[in-house]
DNA sequence: CCTATAATAAGAACGATTCTCATTATAAGG
DNA sequence: CCTTATAATGAGAATCGTTCTTATTATAGG
């Protein structure tokens, strides 16, 4: 899903931006690029290790997101999770548990999300709404809350 | 949009839930059932006045979140707003303003949700999810934004 | 090397939400 | 009507994720 010169783009996008691909920074992304869905400042902090503080992970979210590197996505009460943005890991939608709250990537096959696209923009002409994007979240359960 | 029973309907659920449908529950479910889309517990109280305490309102939110009344929308970072749930408001769906935050409700034909039931389930079989429902969020500028 | 600027890290501050607990309202029996 | 047990309320404290402040450290150029 991600592309192989992750970091070349990255790279490029943050110089574009004026801020420096830092170490923080990378471990952030890398570690995001490793996840099979969006992940909140505590998971990552978790996973990453305490060498990059609290505060230093929500910086780096921070600036990466005002690049438009990541993106935030607001699927549980009182909590962000991030993912890579789309350009870097795909257009695609999810699934979320609604008894454990985890949440996982999962793609369409272009037929179908034509037709969704399609529809939104449908559905916004109707509404004078100007579309930039759309999500389709499917609630339920995961396999290991069945 | 919403059942002319309203009232009737949710004093029952409540009542299957041992809990009374008091005045402070009473004025949350009619503020939420004159709205045209989510709102949290500060647009609530902004709504309602000062006469139900924001202590109170909240656990209002949380007594009928718990029955099934109400649902949470997670559409902004660090909010949480609340609808009448979809047996009481019909399912739709949502135009999220990325400027100015705003959620509007929004149905669309039945003949592309039977469609986009169809696509949710044949997605959730191949990864063996238990769907519960789904939810098309737009996002985009709203016409006040445009 | 120097120096200007950017980034980091520790902790304080903040805002939304939840909890605690003393007070008040309500329903059911006597 | 009272009584009484239980439920609900309201004020404020506490909590938790997140953001801000500020002193220190790293880095890119000159
Ligand atoms: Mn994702
Ligand atoms: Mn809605
Ligand atoms: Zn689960
Ligand atoms: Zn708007």
């Amino acid at each position: 899903m991600v592309s192989l010169n992750l970091d070349r783009e990255v790279e490029q996008r943050l110089g574009d931006h004026d801020v420096r691909y830092t170490r923080g920074r990378r471990v952030v992304v890398s570690a995001l690029a490793a996840s099979d869905g969006p992940r909140s400042a505590a998971e990552l902090h978790r996973e990453i290790g305490p060498d990059l503080p609290l505060s230093s992970l929500y910086r780096s979210l921070s600036v990466l997101e005002d690049a438009g590197v990541i993106i935030p996505h607001h699927g549980a009460r009182t909590l962000t999770r991030y993912e890579l943005a789309e350009w870097l890991a795909g257009h695609h939608h999810h699934l979320v548990c609604v008894e454990c709250g985890s949440v996982e990537d999962i793609e369409i096959p272009k037929k179908h999300e034509s037709r969704v696209k399609a529809l939104v923009q449908e559905l916004s002409d109707g509404a004078s709404f100007t579309p930039l994007n759309h999500a389709l979240e499917i609630e339920g359960r995961c396999s290991k809350c069945t």
